[in-house]
DNA sequence: TAGATTGTTAATCGATTAACAATC
DNA sequence: TAGATTGTTAATCGATTAACAATC
């Protein structure tokens, strides 16, 4: 398992695969060629195979791969076969919506515990979690066996937010606000930049517009 | 401006630079080197030109770029200048987070009107925002100017959702919810998945705690 | 001027695509 | 068997990194 080399890209397709592997089980169906997969995701054959295979999934020529078997093999490879617990900072509108996120339990991660800086709002309740302070992330870490931090926090105290979680041992985090985190070198970090998906948008609605307006010119 | 050669990774990467240029601003400095921005984001000083130049900045050796002149660019470059009026489909919690998130304005994505499909909903007020029927998405459209739409319905509603957004002509669409939707070839799509996400965050995790375990052996 | 900084051109690296061999 | 499908090896393409020339 030295193989460092698995590309990111190819564990960020994995759970597309997944999905549409759900779908065909939910058909009822019992066996899924790549092609098919590939197809239905327009991605490429080989790629879709070589992915599968970085997974440990093996196929057979001319029957393809068992569903079932497919979607343990890739929940197992994820790492979402187990829970994964973590402590949710900053409880406000985005906790709410990735507390009512209802897939989020497919991938084993678990929101033990809410954190916020607020007084007002330590003790009060969300979604029928807890809100405890910034320094009750210490015990909360060694009562709910927490492994993962996520960061909902307004971009001012993401760094502090990601600072104590640090501090506490907690070496995975899940942040969704500031662009840029000051962490050491092992702490492993996602990032989820609604900016960058906007940039997108914006820029590729202008694109498309300034096209069509070329075109009709 | 016909190069529709210019890498997505590119503009993923513009609002960070942004991002750190507006603290500059705040810091009341007046010009900056690429190679400081690559030194704070981690990112190649090659690579910081390059993005720099393909946004149209233009640096003076020995001088660098000035922080004001930059900041107007770059938000010109990636349409941040004007307003994008948007109808958001499916009122629920991730549509109160994204009503919520001040930094949205930034980009000038206007979440304009909401659409649910619930009949409860329908009429009631979310931040301050009537939800409308799916049957009004044509009306709203032309009464707001509406030019993209943000999809974040369950899963099982996204694609008809998808559908009717089409339908009604608009063609730049920001999905949170089903990897997959079926679209025509000429239809902007953004996806925000927080599954491929997830899936960095539990496979990462594993894979340190893999390593850390095999080197305390 | 000298040197800091830009911007360009070439080299590397890795992801995707294409071609092909293996197998039930 | 023939052919559908897998899996591997080679080719291409493009993003990043490195080297270097230009400039105020």
């Amino acid at each position: 398992m030295h193989q460092n080399s698995v590309s990111e890209f190819t564990i960020r397709r994995l759970p597309l695969y997944l999905h549409v592997l759900e779908q065909f089980k939910n058909e009822g169906r019992a066996s899924f060629s790549a092609t098919e997969l590939s197809r239905t995701l327009g991605i490429y054959h080989t790629l879709v195979r070589k992915d599968l295979n970085v997974a440990g999934l093996k196929g057979r020529p001319r029957v393809g791969h068992m569903v079932d078997e497919a979607i343990l093999q890739l929940k197992s490879y994820l790492g979402w076969d187990r829970v994964l617990n973590a402590l949710l900072i900053g409880a406000g509108n985005l906790a709410r919506a990735l507390l009512g996120y209802r897939e989020m339990s497919l991938t084993g991660i678990r929101i033990a515990a809410l954190i916020d800086c607020d007084p007002a709002k330590i003790g009060s309740e969300l979604c029928g979690l807890t809100i405890f302070s910034p320094d009750d992330i210490p015990r909360l870490k060694r009562e709910f066996g927490i492994e993962a931090g996520i960061i909902t926090t307004p971009a001012e105290t993401a760094q502090a937010a990601a600072d104590r979680l640090i501090a506490a041992g907690i070496t995975t985090l899940w942040n969704f606000t500031l662009p840029v985190l000051q962490t050491p070198e092992s702490t492993v970090v996602e990032h989820t930049h609604f900016f960058s998906n906007m940039a997108i948008v914006t820029y590729k609605h202008k694109q498309a517009n300034q096209q069509s307006m070329e075109a009709t010119q």
